[in-house]
DNA sequence: CCCTGTCTGTCGGCCAGCCGACATTCGGCA
DNA sequence: TGCCGAATGTCGGCTGGCCGACAGACAGGG
């Protein structure tokens, strides 16, 4: 019965926004907004802005973040091609919270608060995807907590790679591999950890042979293993 | 700028759904659902129920928390009357995650998914709220996670209290009267702490006359003191 | 191919907050 | 009104993980 939050999602997949919608549907979408190019560690937006824009995230990578004044940044999640962002503050208004950067070069579609209140409108549908998306990350969200407040900090990081998997993961031979680099200090600011115990924790579990890190990426060797761990500790 | 997350959202105020549709769209509502009755402490749903229904609260108080299997609960959120609760498992598929459990004796609408789809059909502007509603307890749950990884026990507990003051405070003379009963350890599963962390803390509090308890009704006495000591420590 | 800035690995000291245990008070129902 | 279970208050001991500090390893741009 629900033995962690990691494995417990897997019917949804991935939270992807444009291959869920009809060809013409995205047709439209396209045709409706604008294209746009930023750089690698370029911003999209940041927090503080006014927030009247959608973003839908067509090649590339950004990272969601809220960055604490005076403290340690908290990233949220990372958007990959076909995902929406930038939809909770508009449909909230009072600007955004979260700081939107492109981890690689990324090519997004903008539409404006306006534009998207029209589309909405020709297409109603539409509404219900967008709602699902909100859900979902409330979904995860709401297991990031769980996890902040029951888990220590092994834990936290094993989950933290199994939940990735899920939504990044590829299989190569045996193992999984995740499409994401990841430096500790971000794997850190994930789990509310610090680097040094992120690189503790990650160095420990490659000498039991679960995983490894090859230039920064994750390879996970086996999944069952880790997902045992997180049973007991 | 920016000085902590528990003021920086007064405008939005109450995610009320209810009092925010309009006069006939909240009759239609009435009349597409049905009305039933929960008694003190009784789940109106429980974590891996099939969870095809939304919920609308008319009278009463809801908790809706995460149970952790072998750990602490973590409550995420009350609802008060007005809210809509239990969205999100719906839009997104795939059963509960939460409890909801009435804190007194409450009323509620149902809906159940297919009647939900037809509503919002015939009463297209409904989206756009429900959107609204769910993109504020992302913004919410996004700050509960900042907090839990930056703040000490302290400061969590006294950046909730003026989160739960902006939305279910009511001015009483000097003070501000918190409208819900609350133990030491729910504050506790809020906010990500022990039971007696908690009880020493509020005692301290006391003790510096910045808020009373009486009858485990939270009254603060001066909300500027308490958002001062969060800003530094 | 080198050089510089970023990332990784490792250590010891320290302390917030957890845990368990208990005494005390409260408040809601019979 | 009196009683009992629940909630509160308080205490040490213990420890996970933070902090600071540094050395070595990359890796990518010039």
């Amino acid at each position: 019965m629900e033995s962690n939050q990691a494995q417990a999602a897997p019917q949804s997949g991935p939270v992807d926004f444009l291959s869920r919608l009809s060809a013409a549907d995205a047709d439209d979408l396209v045709r409706a907004s604008q294209r746009k190019l930023f750089a690698k560690n370029e911003f999209i937006f940041k927090a503080g802005d006014a927030g009247r824009h959608v973003y839908f995230l067509q090649r590339g990578r950004v990272k969601i973040y809220q960055p604490a004044p005076e403290g340690k940044d908290v990233i949220l999640w990372f958007c990959f091609p076909g995902d929406m962002f930038g939809m909770a503050e508009v449909a909230r208004g009072g600007g955004r919270v979260v700081h939107a950067q492109a981890c690689e070069a990324s090519e997004v579609l903008v539409l404006s608060q306006t534009e998207l209140t029209e589309y909405l409108q020709t297409h109603p549908a539409t509404s219900l995807l967008i709602m699902q998306v909100l859900s979902n990350r409330l979904r995860a969200l709401g297991d990031v907590v769980v996890n902040l407040i029951n888990d220590d900090a092994q834990t936290r990081i094993i989950k933290l790679i199994l939940r990735l998997a899920t939504r990044y993961g590829v299989r190569v031979d045996q193992d999984i591999h995740l499409s994401i680099q990841l430096t500790h200090q971000e794997i850190a600011d994930m789990v509310g950890a610090t680097r040094q115990t992120v690189t503790s924790v990650l160095s420990q579990l490659q000498r039991q042979g679960l995983m490894r890190l090859e230039n920064r990426r994750i390879r996970i060797e086996s999944m069952e293993s880790l997902d045992e761990m997180t049973n007991q500790g």
